[in-house]
DNA sequence: GACATCACGC
DNA sequence: GACGTACGTGATGTCA
């Protein structure tokens, strides 16, 4: 029989007690008390030296309102509360823990001792062996076969284990016992009664003989006359009472699962950090020794395919149950890169096929495997994996763990997510830098990460949205990035040769304006022209030198001709060199098409972003850049463009969080949202609404969406700062359920250092504590502006992969191709296109209820330019 | 090649 | 009194 994996739970509060008696009161060179964290970290080292444990768990107690306080309004009440050296230590040894990749559990109102006990019974049926780590007597209780207790006994190095003979020796009773006995001798420490005048000997003395406070209380007569007869009658009910308060309950529900508390490496570059910071020296050193430990070498697990039929008979006489698999290429570019080397990890043994001529001989034979979606498989970049194959006519299934896209959920502010730098923060190993062993260690590197991610995804909660919906879409956004859209060559160079013109027409005015030629797009020389020559106001200065950008330009319109020459040809140029010119560059000569990549691992809050071309940013607010868009057109003669937009998706979003009564109610009465910002805040009856009124009242609501401060709004408005804050003082006013939203949400981002979005994906918010007002004023806004703009990311994209699974399941020729934000882009025949209408809308709106109605409105059109709008 | 400035979208 | 509106990508100029 195989040996029980090993279960750690540690109750936090106890070992951070112990740990801060134990130890005098250390603090590093900025006068930050340490010694508390510092002796729970070593005690936390020693464990997992001495007991190399598959899982751990460490339980805090949370919140004032615990449950037993409901039987017994004194329990606890002669506690005193933690000490003030204390309080501040707990925040840092949570921070070590997360560090480490603990799990840690808090539940507001339950102790961690109901915490442990509900995972002491959880890991029982798990049949893992748990060892328990307090300074807690009443653990013992839970004490069973396969269950044992370390209690800390004075200080820190002073351990003493308790199985069922250890209690039986120590106390004479059986763990169960260990209840009645707190029931009768009562534990001062919590304020429980027990029976006064009964101590812990007459208590085991009784316990030995009855078995149970039960079994006492039933033969009473047995102690007729005696005084203790006496009390044990008189204290019958408190008795019972404090044998229920002794219990630890063990059905907290809690979401447990073996992912979540899996032993995974920590995070060394953040403990690191954290023991520098607190002049952990020790800890330090063994850390850095740890992470040098280095990568296994290529010898010893990895093999070179040379021909295809090497690769067929591993692959046959190999019983497959999971494959593990990571493409290199020549080019970031999935459209058009070719793969250098193909690494499989299968059964602990890796094989790369690279240097061949060839590689289709090789995919050949890797075909159905790739395309069995019962083959679980685990690879980094699915999106690309998906492209490429795609290009190679194999429909890749079954991709179960993608490392790359799941470590972008775990902390989407990441910047470097290369394999490299995953396996170098997750392991600390560094891969070697010549092939073959390069290649071999970032294969062997990923599917331990694999691992690691899997524990962190489910301890995070984040599995959901993984699974359903950030893995799916990568296929999806495969597929609409090899469809492409199609452009009209003809239109943009007709456009390019007209912006040419125009633009030639004002460099040559502004050179007379100025009296002298010069470059107009530097803006340093720009600045000379208009501020030294010509003696304009200085309005604003960079860093560099003066600012000319359109804010500044606007301001001195008035001034001089040349400005307003000046704002004309950036607009044109702008229009020209990033649009006309970009997209004629990047396009496929033979097709028209421009194929944009969609990274889904980029953005903070959850949003895809788009490069090589961005189609995320085409003009449409000034006209003439809107005409950009008459050149892009459907792929297919006679097909039509459909566009679906979100109306207002973030303040119903905010509504439907916040909920608040008054956008409840504009959006559920289907009113138009500026019109009645600007009733509620001007207290005027919607009819009177004036323009300039509904003007302001859209500034407000884009600055809540935003994170608004009175500077940034009156800067929008040209209003003064006080001006601007009195709106804002007004808006809260009327919109007090928003208000408290705001409260509610940098408080929690505060206690837990992130937000999350409506499907549970997360920010980090570091500077959220911050003593600086600019970092924490930030932290603070993107507290608000995240839940809103990454639940409606989470949104449309339950949209996409819903929509692309039906419309790949009913056989639409219709295509999706592109997504702006909240827009969906489709091109299709006319002969789809009113299925393919209530499709989209139904999936749209229907994509995550909210208690106000999701509204899409919808366009359809030859091109992006000219579209009519469907009813 | 890195950095700054500017401008486009949501 | 601070010193700020969120999130991105791309083109161009400047300086090393």
């Amino acid at each position: 029989m195989m040996k029980k994996e090993k279960f750690i739970v540690i109750d936090g509060n106890s070992l951070a007690n112990r740990a801060f008696y134990a130890i005098p009161l250390l603090s590093n060179s900025r006068g930050v008390i340490t010694n508390a964290a510092y002796g729970f970290t070593n005690m936390l080292m020693r464990i997992f030296a001495d007991e190399k444990p598959d899982y751990m768990a460490v339980a805090f107690d949370k919140g004032r309102v615990v449950f037993r306080h409901q039987e017994y309004a004194e329990y606890k009440g002669q506690r005193k509360g933690m000490p003030d050296e204390l309080r501040p230590q707990m925040g840092i040894i949570k921070d070590i823990l997360k560090a480490m990749n603990v799990a840690v559990f808090e539940m507001e109102g339950y102790e961690a001792d109901d915490l442990i006990g509900t995972m002491v019974k959880w890991a029982e049926k798990e049949n893992l062996e748990t060892l328990i780590v307090t300074g807690d007597r009443d653990a013992l209780q839970l004490v069973s076969e396969n269950t044992r207790v370390l209690l800390t006994r004075k200080g820190i190095s002073e351990l003493e284990i308790f199985d069922i003979p250890a209690v039986k020796e120590k106390f004479g009773l059986t763990p169960e016992q260990i209840i009645d006995l707190k029931g009768l001798m009562g534990d001062p420490s919590d304020n429980i009664p027990g029976v006064p005048g009964v101590g812990e000997k007459t208590a085991l003395k009784l316990l030995q003989e009855y078995g149970s406070v039960e079994n006492i209380m039933a033969h009473l007569e047995d102690f007729q006359g005696k005084k203790l007869g006496e009390k044990l009658k008189e204290n019958k009910e408190q008795a019972f009472l404090s044998k229920k308060l002794a219990t630890i309950y063990c059905c907290v529900e809690m979401d447990l699962s073996r992912e979540k508390v899996k032993v995974v490496p920590p995070d060394y570059e953040a403990l690191i950090d954290i023991y520098k910071e607190l002049d952990f020296n020790n800890l330090l050193k063994n850390i850095l020794a740890e992470r040098k430990a280095p990568v296994k070498k290529l010898e010893t697990r990895g093999e070179i395919i040379e021909r295809p039929a090497r690769l067929k008979e591993i692959l046959t006489g190999t019983d497959i149950k999971e494959l593990s698999f990571l493409l290199h290429f020549d080019s970031p570019d999935a459209h058009r890169g070719k793969v250098t080397c193909l690494g499989i990890w299968l059964n602990d043994i890796g094989y790369l096929i690279q240097d061949v001529k060839d590689f289709g001989p090789f995919f050949k034979e890797l075909k159905p495997y790739l395309e069995d979606e019962d083959i679980p498989k685990i690879t980094y970049d699915a999106k690309m994996a998906h492209i490429f194959f795609l290009r190679e006519k194999i429909k890749l299934r079954g991709v179960r763990w993608d490392v790359l896209l799941a470590s972008y959920l775990l902390d989407p502010s990441q910047n470097d997510l290369s394999l490299k730098n995953l396996i170098y923060r997750n392991f600390g190993t560094v891969v070697a830098e010549e092939e073959p062993a390069r290649s071999l260690n970032l294969l062997e590197g990923m599917h331990k990460l694999k691992s690691v991610v899997v524990q962190k995804i489910t301890a995070h909660d984040l599995l959901e949205l993984y699974e359903e919906v950030e893995l799916p879409l990568s296929r999806v956004l495969a597929h609409m990035e090899l469809q492409g859209v199609k452009l009209d060559r003809e239109q943009l160079k007709k456009m390019g040769k007209e912006l040419e013109q125009r633009i030639n027409g004002l460099t040559g005015k502004i050179f007379a304006l100025a009296g002298e030629e010069f470059n107009i797009n530097s803006p340093k020389q720009l600045g000379s022209i208009l501020f030294e020559k010509l003696g304009l106001p200085v309005v604003k200065k960079t860093k560099t030198g003066y600012s000319t950008d359109a804010e500044v330009l606007e301001t001195l319109a008035e001034q001089h001709q040349i400005v307003k020459e000046i704002l004309n040809y950036r607009m044109l140029v702008k229009l020209k060199s990033t649009y006309v010119d970009g997209l004629l560059n990047i396009m496929n000569t033979k097709t028209n098409k421009v194929h944009t990549s969609f990274n889904q691992t980029i953005t903070a809050t959850g949003r895809l972003s788009s490069t090589e071309p961005n189609l995320q940013n085409i003009p449409i607010r000034l006209e003439e850049g809107r005409k950009i868009r008459k050149a892009f057109i459907p792929s297919k003669e006679g097909y039509i463009l459909l566009t679906a937009d979100y109306s207002q998706i973030e303040l119903r979003i905010l509504a439907h969080i916040a909920q608040d009564e008054v956008l409840i109610e504009a959006f559920g009465n289907g009113q138009d949202i500026h019109s009645r910002t600007a009733s509620e805040i001007f207290n005027v009856p919607m009819e009177q609404v004036t323009k300039e009124m509904r003007r302001h009242a859209k500034a407000i609501n884009f600055g809540i969406i935003y994170g608004l401060s009175d500077f940034g709004l009156a800067k929008d408005l040209g209003i003064s700062r006080k001006e601007a804050k009195s709106y804002i003082d007004n808006y809260f006013k009327k919109y007090a359920g928003v208000k408290r939203w705001i409260e509610h949400i940098i408080q929690e981002a505060r206690e837990k250092g992130y937000v999350t979005t409506l499907l549970g994906r997360r920010r980090y918010l570091n500077d959220i504590n911050s003593k600086n007002y600019n970092l924490r004023s930030f932290a603070e806004r993107t507290a608000m502006n995240t839940p809103i703009q990454g639940s409606a990311a989470d949104i449309i994209k339950i949209a996409m992969v819903n929509i692309f699974e039906k419309m790949e399941r009913n056989g639409f020729s219709a295509r999706m191709i592109l997504q702006v934000h909240d827009e969906l882009v489709f091109e299709a025949p006319p002969r789809e296109a009113s299925r393919l209408i209530s499709l989209v809308r139904t999936e749209m709106e229907q994509a995550y209820p909210l208690i106000v109605p999701l509204k899409v409105d919808m366009q359809v059109g030859f091109n992006w330019y000219e579209l009519e709008s469907i009813y």
